[in-house]
DNA sequence: TAGGCCATCTGGTCCT
DNA sequence: AGGACCAGATGGCCTA
């Protein structure tokens, strides 16, 4: 059954709703949802209590305000009356209120969403489909074992070196455990990072291979053109191409969206899936539970 | 056209 | 009581 409020309503992706919330207030209420331009909820009809409640902010010049004030005014209106003696219009109100609310907290999560798809070692551009939201929440995880394993691999490997130098070997597992994390952060290793050997045979596994890199690893066939190139193929995947997978237009490889299986990273998929002894009683029933979730 | 992904609405439940 | 959270239903958009 369609409510009014759901007539005409234009995917909340739209970058107007989205401006709204890029900067997420606790507190700020239903009232930015309210404010939205696609909010086809408007109050076609107003109660005299939300009206004159709205009147009075406005006339103070808040806007925001003016719908605290009228959200205010009609709980306050509701609460006078049982429900079951409620007027269709006030329960139309308590209802739009509670879709609005519902909205500012799905945008909430889409922006947080964004937030990790940003941080997130994949090929961005406008040219890039973005992630799914299945698919960027196991990337995220994947991507947060597979630092977790490269950290306590390097804190392994500097306690080796610096085995019988405990000063020395306290001050460089603090340093690897501090740069690496920093340092995969920024995403790209345009150039050897510190802590990051000299003809390490393998770039960053999570990101397409960039000249530098691919240099370092030997492929050197492969150049990388002008943005936005279609990204080289990786130095190993396989062929399997599902949901997780696809690529951002027709004709150019998985790769190309910046979403390929790379060799040595954790896939994002759930076929993929090939948790560490620590984590395995997060993914099995609970991510193959996840895929199947999302539809 | 089917399937994937998404936004939105809605009713229920839990928490403060 | 009101708000947060959740899941199911629905419909739109996009792509293969």
């Amino acid at each position: 059954m369609d409510s009014d409020a759901s007539l005409g309503s234009s995917r909340a992706s739209s970058p107007e709703v989205d401006d709204l919330f890029l900067h997420p207030r606790k507190g700020s209420g239903f009232s930015a949802a309210v404010s939205s331009s696609t909010m086809s909820d408007s109050p076609a009809e107003l109660s005299a209590e939300l009206r004159n409640a709205m009147a009075m902010a406005a006339a103070a010049g808040d806007k925001l305000g003016a719908f605290k004030a009228a959200a205010a005014a009609a709980a306050a209106a509701v609460a006078k009356k049982d429900k079951k003696q409620m007027s269709e219009n006030e329960l139309q109100q308590l209802r739009l209120k509670i879709n609005s609310r519902e909205r500012k907290r799905m945008h909430d999560l889409n922006i947080a969403m964004d937030g990790l798809r940003e941080v997130m070692p994949y090929a961005h551009g406008p040219s890039v489909r973005k992630l799914s939201k299945i698919a960027t929440l196991l990337l995220a995880r994947n991507y947060i074992l597979m630092l977790t394993n490269s950290l306590e691999e390097m804190k392994r490997l500097v306690s080796e070196i610096y085995g019988g130098h405990h000063h020395h070997a306290a001050a460089a597992a603090a340093a690897a455990a501090a740069y690496h994390p920093s340092a995969c952060g920024g995403m790209t290793h345009a150039t050897p990072l510190p802590g990051h050997p000299v003809g390490h045979p393998v770039h960053h596994p999570l990101l397409p291979p960039t000249a530098a890199t691919l240099a370092t690893t030997g492929i050197s066939a492969v150049r990388a053109p002008p943005p936005p190139p279609p990204p080289p193929a990786p130095p190993s995947s396989h062929p399997v191409s599902h949901g997780l997978l696809k690529s951002p237009s027709p004709g150019s490889a998985p790769l190309g969206g910046g979403f390929p299986h790379w060799s040595g990273m954790p896939c994002p998929c759930s076929m993929c899936q090939v948790p560490s002894a620590a984590h395995h009683h997060v993914s099995g029933s609970s991510l193959s539970r996840l895929t199947s979730d999302s539809k």
